[in-house]
DNA sequence: CTTATTACGTCAGACTTGTTGACTTTCCAA
DNA sequence: TTGGAAAGTCAACAAGTCTGACGTAATAAG
């Protein structure tokens, strides 16, 4: 079961890395990670009444304005009487604008408030002065392979999902 | 606010991928890499009545047998109240011992049953398989960039918890 | 030896976030 | 005009987190 030769069995190349103990390294790494990728928004959102769920609509939201219901659905992965609360919370408080889709006027087009914005602004520099931080100490090349391994880890749909989110059109 | 031009103003290397949008796409590969990580384990846990917290208990007393309750409870950083419900459930269902230490005989030593390590190792191997492909998929030296940058978004705190995890002494 | 502190367990109550299931309303399209 | 899709709502529940309070046992400190 075990792998305690810390060799690939196949594979030219140096493969030293892939023994078990090094791959669960990798697993302890990411959930430490993970958690202090989260604290700082975390902290902010404790004060008032948001968690991270409604965090992670205001991102999206932000990096896609006017996106329907069901793609937020889509992209957060959670059920619509999960969302609902959410976006039912974020739109009584003035957060976020839910207006009826143009196109087709059964959807609903969501997009941020200039109070939204400014929230998810707060949030989203924190996490990006870590993130800053973290690319910064480690380097380029180290980024690249950051990101090479995390897309790797994906799945097939998730990444289709990630590559298909387009580029702010105005970095406001 | 926004870092529109994106040099950073300081340091003479290669900058370019400290822009907010670069930023911004490393935070969304970490969510979606996040969620396809714990995708696997999720789905094992589903059928039985455990959930993640269950997992995380399993693995670090996995890695670390006979650590006590506080040493538990200081890695996973959550309260005993919430430790202790997880605790009880895997003691009851015989995955996890609790034994006295043999010490300080306040203090309880964890250690997995038999049934305990099973389920560990099944959990941990869909894991460690995604780990796996993703490094193969990635390379070596996209592995040690992932490593890097991991380990510089933790803060003091969980960078010295992450180091001080001993190496596994048997790897069963 | 008495007292304080530590480690652990437990009970009660609350909140966030997620789930299913059932139902209504709205509205596009065949 | 009617069927079905999109959206929203209500109810009930579960996991996992939290705080606060309390009890017990064992060690440490005086």
């Amino acid at each position: 079961m075990q792998n305690k030769v810390g060799i690939a069995p196949v594979g030219g190349e140096n493969l030293l890395f892939l023994t078990d103990d090094q791959l669960r390294r990798g697993i302890e790494a990411m959930f430490f990670a993970y958690r202090a990728f989260t604290a700082d928004p975390d902290l902010i959102l404790a004060d008032m009444d948001y968690g991270r769920a409604h965090h992670r609509a205001l991102h999206f939201i932000h990096r896609d304005p006017g996106l329907t219901v069901t793609a937020l659905l889509d992209v957060l992965g959670v059920t619509k009487q999960s969302l609902n609360r959410v976006l039912r919370a974020l739109i009584e408080d003035g957060l976020v604008e839910s207006r009826v889709g143009h196109r087709d006027r059964r959807e609903r087009q969501l997009f941020l408030t200039e109070k939204g914005g400014a929230l998810e602004r707060r949030l989203s520099e924190t996490q990006r002065a870590r993130m800053r931080s973290a690319y910064r100490a480690a380097g380029p090349q180290a980024v690249s392979g950051f990101r090479q391994v995390l897309e790797a880890m994906m799945d097939r749909d998730t990444l289709r999902q990630f590559k298909s989110l387009k580029d702010l059109p105005d970095p406001s």
